[in-house]
RNA sequence: GGUCUGGUAGUUCAGUUGGUUAGAAUGCCGCCCUGUCACGGCGGAGGUCGCGGGUUCGAGUCCCGUCCAGACCGCCA
């Protein structure tokens, strides 16, 4: 028998028990006569210790043992001289009598512990390595956890997983599609799913009313720190429901999962619209654990011969709590992080609110003391407060405050990672102007529902209609989005026609979804979270490769089987497929 | 497509203004050690300074190119 215990589970209740234990050797540590070795696995560690005295031959091997050898040990479980507080089984060891080598393990290039030596690109290409660590082992457990939980919840509530297709068919909205050769039918391609957006709407159709998926998703974009080319998705579709049957639904889920992974309760979720999502914090994700908000000041500042704030289409600031002693230094690590390119402002004006209630501004040649104490009272401003001011293009100042905003709550330790704050933001556009098209774009997807009383605003001013969509937010990252969608032909042909999309096209691509909508679709609506994203926060961490067993890398290469690679001449022929590659010198 | 940072021992890193034989820690190997748990002590091996070119009497160090890795912008319905 390779085990009748694994090696977390024993302790004093064990002693005098013959045991057989297999794992890893994580450590040996050879005192001459007496060997110790802390022997792992999953579940794990529990020391085995050798003497001399006892068996030589044994002991001999045991002083052969390499790190990471896989072992079989049996033995006697007894009470430590000297006991190990930190460890699950540290008060017991096992005195091995029988030990067998299951298999010999090279030195790895990285030590298997918890805080490792290793470096990315190299615990990426022995990824099974870095798996056998605590925290990847942790977090995959958490992820295994969050789960089963999230399936708990929709199983009891009725919904039905149902699998829909990998092998689908390329459509032109939103990102690039990865793509897969068909061999049996020369010069066509199949996609992977993006989603599995029009599937879940037919099962709807078909009547499958609270359906779920535990889903790969694949988008051939860019990567990030929280991005990855094929992630998972808690997918979800529910019919006869309106948006707010679905918000219930799935704030249920989270509330669910929280109670169930972290015992918290997350309470009631807010609600913000779009429109004041942007005003207040210049982002449709507003990280809502601390204020900050943003204060709008045209028309107290303008008019005054401060040619900046004259011609810019919006001033804005925000109040840094108790930070009117920011040194020159600090401010101007502040002006340097707002002139960043990605972050793009072209200047920062403070005005220190000092705690004996006098005002120091950057901009005192423009503004007299008056003037700024009619800023502080504007912005809610106390003395001891530190006023920051953002001006220009109104939509790049809100999106540089937005930073700034943040930034700043960062240095101030305000995004705090055990703390959960949800948010749903409702009322989001449905369209966009996307300038290298010069069109209208729709900004969730295509089968978004417009709000109905917007609806004669689609021909006038496509901008200013609204979808009944809506994003949660957990401490300022998107963890799940969705809409109620449109059921009925007309409308959707509508929608089309209003991104440009020709009779012809609309057809040609979503012509089976068109169909459907003839044949008694209900009303229907869901959402989808991001699942490894949604672990990652749980688990307190800003990148989501740490929670997926596998992932790639910055380039979207897996390090460890060198993919994606070059195929041989006798598969293209077969694929139909010849390569134009431009020649890449080394 | 773009910006920034990095690439030196198995690993993580240091390496000054360009100047003798490129260092540390850790890991690895050997010897010693009966209560360790990051065991300890002594000794040893280990280098294409990512690659190519250039400047120079001389390049790990400066310049150009390139590859690789990471972060970000664009992109991500």
């Amino acid at each position: 028998m390779y085990r009748t215990h694994h090696c977390g589970e024993l302790n004093i209740g064990h002693l005098n028990q013959i045991v057989a234990l297999s794992g890893w050797v994580q450590r040996t540590r050879d005192l001459g006569e007496l060997i110790f070795i802390d022997l792992r696995d999953r579940y794990g560690i529990t020391q085995l210790a050798f003497k001399k005295e006892k068996d030589a031959e044994l002991f001999r091997l045991a002083k052969s043992l390499g790190r990471e050898f896989v072992i079989r040990a049996e033995g006697i479980v007894v009470e430590r001289e000297s006991k190990n507080p930190n460890l699950p089984t540290g008060e017991i060891e096992v005195v091995v009598n029988e030990l067998e080598i299951l298999n010999q393990a090279k030195t790895p290039p990285f030590t298997i512990e918890d805080e490792t030596d290793g470096g990315d690109e190299l615990r990426m290409k022995y990824r099974y390595l870095d798996l056998r660590r605590g925290p990847l082992k942790r977090n995959l457990e958490l992820r295994h956890k969050v789960n089963m939980a999230a399936r708990e919840y929709l199983n009891t509530k009725g919904f039905i997983e149902v699998e829909t297709p990998f092998l689908i068919k390329s459509t032109p909205e939103g990102a690039r599609d990865f793509v897969v050769p068909s061999r049996m039918n020369p010069g066509t391609f199949y996609a992977l799913p993006q989603s599995p957006q029009t599937f879940k709407q037919l099962l709807m159709v078909a009547g499958y009313d609270r359906y779920y998926q535990m889903v790969k998703c694949f988008r051939d974009e860019d990567l990030r720190a929280d991005r990855q080319p094929e992630f998972s998705q808690i997918d979800c579709e529910m019919s006869f429901v309106h948006q707010e049957d679905v918000v219930q639904m799935f704030e249920g889920l989270v509330r669910h999962i929280f109670q169930k992974v972290k015992s918290i309760d997350i309470g009631e979720v807010p609600r913000m619209t779009y429109a004041d999502a942007m005003k207040l914090y210049g982002s449709d994700k507003p990280d809502i654990r601390f204020g900050m908000t943003f204060n709008e000041l045209n028309g107290l500042v303008q008019g005054k011969g401060f040619k900046v704030f004259d011609d810019a289409e919006l001033v804005v600031a925000i109040v840094a709590k108790g930070c009117s002693e920011f040194t020159r230094k600090q401010l101007d690590a502040l002006t340097d992080f707002v002139k960043r390119p990605q972050v793009g402002a072209s200047g920062l004006v403070y005005v220190k609110y000092n705690t004996d209630g006098s005002l120091k501004s950057s901009v005192d040649k423009f503004y007299d003391e008056s003037q700024l104490k009619q800023w502080a009272t504007a912005t809610s401003a106390e003395p001891g407060d530190l006023i920051l001011v953002l001006a220009g293009a109104e939509e790049k100042t809100r999106k540089a405050m937005n930073d700034l905003r943040l930034e700043v709550a960062e240095q101030l330790g305000l995004r705090n990672p055990d703390e959960y704050k949800f948010l749903w933001v409702v009322d989001f556009p449905l369209l966009e102007w996307a300038e290298d098209d010069q069109r209208w774009v729709a900004r969730h997807h295509p089968f978004t529902r417009p709000k109905i009383e917007d609806l004669p605003l689609l021909e006038t001013n496509p901008g200013a209609v609204r979808a009944s969509a809506y994003d949660m937010v957990l401490n300022g990252t998107e963890i799940g989005g969705g809409s109620i969608r449109i059921h009925e032909r007309l409308l959707q042909e509508q929608m089309f026609d209003a991104l440009g999309l020709s009779k012809e096209e609309a057809e040609e691509k979503f012509g089976f979804l068109l169909k459907a909508f003839e044949f008694g679709a209900p009303p229907h609506g869901g959402l989808a979270f991001g699942f490894d994203r949604l672990v990652a926060l749980i688990g307190g961490a800003d990148s989501i490769r740490d929670f997926i067993a596998f992932p790639k890398n910055n380039a979207g290469r897996d390090v460890m089987l060198d993919a994606p690679s070059i195929i041989d001449d006798h598969q293209l022929k077969e694929l139909a497929i010849k390569l134009e590659v431009p020649e890449k010198t080394n």
